[in-house]
DNA sequence: ACAGGATATGTTGTCGGACAACTGGTCGGC
DNA sequence: GCCGACCAGTTGTCCGACAACATATCCTGT
């Protein structure tokens, strides 16, 4: 009964393990990680399914292979921050305090703007699945597993909305980070505040097309994260 | 003299070949296409080769191995389409109108609330570099290669002095963009409008600390810009 | 005749070994 | 002391084989 539904290729599992080494800082850039038979034979797999690894990780920017020189880890600067793997990687210990404020002024420029043009351009479909969604959290509740995705769902339909392939694109790397840092929410939080008649009233915003509206409702909404995520932190 | 620097390995330009083909929609979301060793022998390399190359189009969310069922290519909305790679695959064909309109739309949201935190953060340091870039800009001229570099210098600085990493990794991202589209502009447009005093405006305001004039400046700059850039388009 | 399971088949996943290409450092010559 | 040639080590590429697994097919039992 455990849901044991992950698929597991090996290159995944190495790809994963070497890219959260990187993104907590146990390989600095600048250093050249040990040689891919070394890592082949460590790891107890074959030399083939590290390099996949290895290419998995170059194509997020994270290293450069060259012959002779060996694999270096790369400039933080050349790194695809957006990628979603990567982020999810970036949670898997301590997140720094500097990158969470990083993630929440990042949402701060684009959510509320997203939220506007939501307003303006949203079908009455979208307006159906949001309400859908936000009937399954306020039964489910916050905490409960299916009340996250529900919560989830109902932000990705607002990017989906804006009819802008980018910013949905960036829902799911955005996505990706939130979902790690209610985690630790939820963890170390001992009280959280109900966040869901925030969500009633963005909804009606959107649903009465009013971008102002909207605007001030996802401001209000993540100031209100932003302040949980931070007590959390500290605590 | 071509300068020929370009390292190639052959993973590396058969994932782009395959990566062109999927972004430019030969391999439409859905479809799985050919199996290894056929991509393997059509290309005349091994099939190690292409397993890397098709494990980068994986990191970058564009396709889905299973075994037995073959590669299938990832739906739209799975694609990280901030990547940088992946973005400049886009505008190897003609760019779709919409696409275009997304990226300038983008920009809007996130160029001025970036100018914006310039102005308040910026140091001496990147005063003085941003400096330097306008005047190389103003010598060389944005037709030359030089002067688009200095361009892209000029905006990476601004990105830089937000302190924000998810910021300057979007910085990447647009720019590899950006960059594409302005070969179209220089390309079929007639007459461009020179943007430098634009940029000097911009300068000015992030010097002087004035948040909302970087904020009009970045507007009007990213405005003239996409007027240019659809006219070229349309023409 | 139909349903369900066993089986066949083809594709990806992993392995091991081998050699080539390239580059960075080292050593020697001038 | 500087410069060039050599050398060694790492990545890049190739080959061949087998295992795992999901889909499709076929067969068996009711």
């Amino acid at each position: 009964m455990t849901e044991q539904r992950k698929r597991n290729p090996a290159h995944q599992s190495i790809a994963r393990e070497i890219g959260v080494a990187i993104a907590t800082g146990r390989y600095l850039p600048g250093t050249i990680l040990p040689g891919e038979l070394d890592l082949a034979e460590s790891r107890g797999v074959s030399r083939s399914v590290v390099r996949e690894a290895l290419r998995m990780l170059a194509a997020k920017g994270l290293i450069e292979s060259r012959p002779k020189a060996g694999t270096r880890v790369r400039a933080r600067a050349d790194w695809n921050l957006l990628d979603p793997d990567l982020l999810a990687w970036m949670f898997e210990g301590e997140p720094p305090m500097a990158f969470v404020e990083s993630l929440f002024q990042l949402r701060m420029i684009v959510e509320p703007a997203a939220a506007e043009l939501a307003a303006r351009l949203r079908s009455s479909r979208h307006v159906g699945r949001m309400g859908h969604a936000l009937e399954v959290m306020e039964e489910a509740g916050l905490s409960s597993p299916e009340g996250q995705a529900a919560d989830q769902q109902f932000h990705n339909i607002i990017l989906e909305a804006t009819a802008n392939d980018l910013l949905i694109s960036l829902s799911g790397s955005i996505g990706a980070a939130v979902r790690a840092t209610t985690l630790f929410k939820h963890r170390k939080a001992k009280q959280l505040r109900d966040s869901i008649p925030l969500h009633r009233d963005l909804f009606a915003a959107i649903t009465d097309g009013d971008p102002a509206a909207a605007r001030a409702a996802t401001i209000t909404l993540i100031l209100q994260a932003q302040e949980d995520t931070e007590s959390s932190l500290k605590a």
